[in-house]
This record gives structure tokens, C-alpha cells and sequence, in this order.
DNA sequence: TATCTTTACTAATACGTTTTAGTAGAAATA
DNA sequence: TATTTCTACTAAAACGTATTAGTAAAGATA
């Protein structure tokens, strides 16, 4: 159905090389006559012909593709971020192939393998665990890396984050002055570095304000089997909670389901959620939280990775944005 | 950084047949001896051989990816709905390829034709209105699509979705049920098909019961400037609702936003959505609504889908999937 | 009129694969 | 020993594009 530049060129009784000269707007500069270039074109659009990105990616090197690896395209913390990132890309001609590692790491390893397979012109990750080796892996083959969210230490790139220490203290100072005296931390059992820092800054804010620690670690790869169980649990065994801070917000969510559901024994303490959501400020009593800002925290992801793939791979470096303690 | 397979065979003093065929485990039936085999497989291995994709899909034709053209990746129907699908193709050794059109028909025809030039082997598709003539080039080209979510009659394609009006008659049933002699429905001014239906089945359901329809119609390009001004004008000038119907989700949202926030006055009706969210069950009162199926929906798109790749573009077909009814 | 320029193109090569037809040498057959 | 059959490979063409070096014909120059 769709016709090839040789094709054409025979049926116009030229050669391929005029037909893909014309075609890329080089006519003048190889001196085609206006005539002949009219010619083409009018033929070309005729036929509608439609050129082959693969043909053309492997003779120009470039594929006009970059890869976005996220944990979850579905939650509402990178769904919204990858719309983010589509956008812009799309506007410096950028085409996105995304891929979710819903957390695991070979899942990510798959995805990366098949990404530089695909010669996709630069890579944003939010990584898994142990992707240090893999994290390695694209920069030797020369692939532009930013990676964002979390990061291991271990690996050096460019690194796009919020201050996950600092907004955390933040957080526990808001529940401290709204009268919170003992409030508890609920996190993930999984490594991830965004979230040690969130629990360490915690850690230490207990201990400067002589404040018990009050810590539940849930497991992330059973969240939705046992979560709420284990959190119900876990607070009724803790009658002096008077607060509760969610490392993430399908965390917070999650408590907000089991602890204020139904009538039962319902738990009407603040709650406060790191990352915000878009129902968080109808519900009764609203829920404060960190925001990051997507918006900015996509923009730099994609200015610092079009830098990369446009002037060369350079010195990582460190991007920090700013959060936002939204109180309600 | 990166071999090739000519590189390898240079060192390896083969021909690139030989290292392709080994490659390509078909060693045996091109009688590659095994000690040569092991020879080159070794090579291969040490010197961490990847194959260029886009050479590849050249060459044989198939680019073991396919088009996910949605509104919206960032909202809580598409984005849950695209985590189903990349999983689904994953499975079967497909990569997805995402993008969001906004609603926008310009944005669907480009990504429509950049798709296409990287040659996807299939496309699913929730069109925009006005995609007619795109969709029919599509199958002109010989790509197999699947329409879902919304279609428009006039094309004739493979068509995965709900029974729009048959579900907004059973939520107009429930209100009625719960003693809603008033209510209103709140839709877009756009035309969509799946929207039409939504609301034509209000209508009908409102001349059977003697009930004066009222509706509101929001401006779908400018629903954050002004959705909620005109969502609490229409509302505070119709005293006589008991209750909305709101034709998706992120409309009751802003519903909800506009109507319950604040002391202000507050409307305190019942309030039903069609599709569902994942908090809609912590609010007070909690929000009843029609709940797509996203998971047998992405099966059943993926299912027709690779079945269009593998056997070939069939006749075109309904698929209906059946919603719930959650009476909160 | 012999040489140099310019004009308007085209031939050839390359990108990295897959695939099919072909081939040299060894072994088997007659 | 001449022919056939295997064995173990390789050469060549193809996929659809971009690019560079080359060329024939016409015009300008001396």
C-alpha cells in the first residue's frame, strides 16, 4: 500500500536520490530545477506517500525517540507527570515510548535492554533497586541519561528530585504545630532511597523533639492483599497515635480507606500525605501534604536530558525542586 | 560503542550470515557446526552484543509495536486503563507506544501519522470526533485498529466499549430509586459519541418519568478556567435539583470541588458519576457510580487486537462489555 | 575552438539486519 | 575414477532511506 521512494522515483522516471532530495527540502542546495521539484512533490503528495521511520532512523542515526521508564503509568503521580513529558517532547519533535516497572527490577532491565535496543536518543528513569549495573549500562552505550524521583548514590547522573529530607521535617514541623504530639510514620518495606530519606528525616525529628517513633513498614508487593489489615492492626495496637505521615500518597490512600471507613472504630487524627492528589481537599478533614510540582519537576527533566542529547553527554549534576507544604 | 553484527563477523573471520543465523538459534537448520556455533555465541556474549531494532524490523518487516492513542494518559480512567494494556502486550513480546491527543483532533492525526511512519503493527484507538477519514486511512495502510472507548458509526472498525445508554439508564434508575424526583445531568459540550449516548438516555429516561430535564453543559476546552463558575451558578439558579448525574468522572470531581468546598452554601445531593475513582468510596456521602470494567476492557482490546495481527484484518465487530452499578 | 564553469542531475555507498541461493570440499556411491 | 550427495558455510540481495562523489550537457571564457 504505502509507496517507497524507489517506487516513486521509477514511476517519475527519476532517480531516488532526487526523489528523497526534493523530499527533505534540499532541492536548491543540489540544484534540482523548480520544474522537476514541482514535479515531485506534486506526485508525492498525490500517492501520499508516508516515509518509513525505521528506514530513515537507521540511516540518519537518529530515531526521534525517547524513552520514559516510570513505576506506574496508572497512578496519580507519574500518569500526570508523563503527560507532562509527552507534551514537551512533542513540541521539539520527540516522540515518548514509556514503559511502567511496577517496581521490579528486572521488568526495568527488560525495558531498558529493549529501549537501547530500539535506539531511543536519550532515557528518563525513575529506577528500581539494584539498577545501578543497568543505570551503568546506558551511559557506556552512549545513551543520555537524567534520571529522576530516586536514585542510588552509587550511580552518577544527572539526578532530577525534590528534597525528600527537607520537605519530610517539613511535614513533621506542620503536624507538631497543628497540636500533633505523637504521631506515627507509615512507609514501604521496599529500599527505595526517596523513601529512606523521608523516614530518616522522621527519625531524626523524633528524636530532637523527644517524640517516641511510631513506625509501620507495609510491604509493597502485597499492598493491596494486606495493607489494610496491617495497618488496622497496627493502630489499634497504638491507642496514643494521635497523627499519621504517608511516605507516599497511595500509602496515605490506603490508610484513609481502612481507617476511616465505615462506622466502626474510626480514626479521626490528622493525616498528612507526601504527594498531593486531586481529591485530597474535599474530603472531611481535609488531607495536607507535600506537593511536589510536576509541572516544574518535568520541565527540568526534559531540559536536562534535550541538553544531554543535543551538546553531548556532560558532568552529572544534582537538580533539586522545591516542594510546596500545602495545608488544609 | 555498540557492535554489529558485520563487526563481530569481521573479528570472528565468519561471514554475517553465519553470525546472524547463530543469533537467531537457527544454527542447527543451516548445519553452522556446533563448534562454530559455540564459537560465536561465545563472541557474542563477551563482547555484549545487542541487536539494532530498527535494522531488524526492517528487515523482516515487523516492529513488535503497537499504537495507544488516549485522551489522556494522565487521568484516572486512560492511565489505569494503559497499565492494563502495556502489561497485557508485554506478555505477548509487544511494546506500546503511547500517546494522549487531549481531545484534540489535529494532535490524533499527527500522532495517527507519526505511528504509522514507525510502523506499529496495530493500533488502539479512543478517537476524537472528527478522526473519521484518519481511521479509515489506517486500514487503508493495512494496520489493523481497534477503536475503543468512543467510535463514530460512520467507520467501520473493530469497536470495544460499554453500553453507554443502557448504563446511564440504570444511573438514572438508581437516583430515582433513592428518591431523586430532580436531578440534573452535567456533560460536556463536545460530541462525543459515548457522551451523546450518556446523556440521550437522560432524556429519554426523563419523558418516561414526567421529570423537566436539566442540564448543564461544560466547556470541554476550558473546564479548569471555568467549569466551576458556571458549574455553581447553574446550580445555585436551579433551586429545585436533588440530586446530579455527572456523565464521567472528572466532571463529578469538579462537581464535587465546586458544590461541597467551603462553608459557603453547599449542596448536599446526591451526587453519581459514570466511571468510578479510586476515592470515591471515602467521601461523605460517599459517590455511587457506573464502574467501567478496565481490565476485561484492555483484555478484550488486546484480544481482538493481536488477533487482527496475527490472522489478518477480519470483519469489523461490537464488542460490549458490561459495567457495574456501585450503589454506595 | 579548446578549456573552464555551471547546471541538473544520478550512481554508488552506507545504515544493520534477514534470508535465499549458491559453493567448495569431503564423503559416499556406482 | 567419475558422479552424486552431504557438510559447512558464504555471497548477494533485500528492506527504505540519506548522502556524497561523480557526470553529461550546456554555457561562459579566453
Amino acid at each position: 500500500m504505502a509507496k517507497s521512494i524507489k517506487e516513486i522515483a521509477q514511476e517519475l522516471n527519476v532517480s531516488k536520490s532526487t526523489v528523497s532530495l526534493v523530499i527533505n527540502h534540499k532541492a536548491e542546495q543540489a540544484r534540482i530545477s523548480k520544474e522537476l521539484e514541482n514535479r515531485v512533490l506534486a506526485y508525492v503528495e498525490k500517492v501520499g506517500y508516508k516515509p518509513n521511520a525505521l528506514a530513515k532512523s537507521l540511516a540518519t542515526g537518529r530515531s526521534n525517540t525517547i524513552g520514559l521508564i516510570v513505576e506506574n503509568i496508572g497512578d496519580s503521580f507519574f500518569g500526570p507527570f508523563a503527560l507532562y513529558v509527552e507534551e514537551l517532547f512533542r513540541k521539539k519533535n520527540y516522540h515518548v515510548l514509556y514503559s511502567s516497572t511496577l517496581g521490579d527490577s528486572q521488568n526495568a532491565r527488560d525495558i531498558i535492554d529493549s529501549m537501547l535496543e530500539k535506539k531511543v536518543e536519550g532515557i528518563l528513569l525513575a529506577p528500581t533497586v539494584d539498577l545501578e549495573e543497568y543505570q551503568r549500562k546506558i551511559l557506556e552505550y552512549g545513551v543520555p541519561l537524567v534520571v529522576f524521583d530516586r536514585n542510588s548514590p552509587a550511580v552518577e547522573t544527572h539526578y532530577v528530585h525534590i528534597d525528600n529530607g527537607d520537605s519530610s521535617r517539613k511535614a513533621c514541623e506542620h503536624l507538631k504545630s497543628i497540636g500533633c504530639r505523637n504521631f506515627g510514620l507509615v512507609t514501604i518495606d521496599s529500599d527505595q532511597p526517596q523513601m529512606l530519606a523521608r523516614k530518616n528525616a522522621y527519625l531524626g525529628f523524633c528524636e530532637e523533639n523527644d517524640m517516641e517513633p511510631r513506625l509501620l513498614h507495609l510491604p509493597y508487593q502485597q499492598l493491596k492483599q494486606k495493607g489494610t489489615q496491617l495497618l488496622r492492626k497496627w493502630a489499634a495496637e497504638n491507642p496514643a497515635l494521635d497523627g499519621l505521615f504517608f511516605t507516599t500518597n497511595y500509602l496515605c490512600i490506603l490508610g484513609l480507606k481502612a481507617l476511616r471507613s465505615e462506622g466502626e472504630h474510626t480514626f479521626d487524627f490528622p493525616m498528612f500525605s507526601f504527594d498531593d492528589h486531586e481529591l485530597f481537599d474535599i474530603l472531611n478533614p481535609k488531607i495536607s501534604c507535600i506537593q511536589q510540582p510536576l509541572e516544574s519537576l518535568a520541565k527540568t527533566c526534559v531540559k536536562v536530558l534535550l541538553k544531554e542529547i543535543d551538546q553531548g553527554i556532560s558532568q552529572p549534576k544534582e537538580h533539586i525542586i522545591s516542594t510546596k507544604l500545602i495545608a488544609r
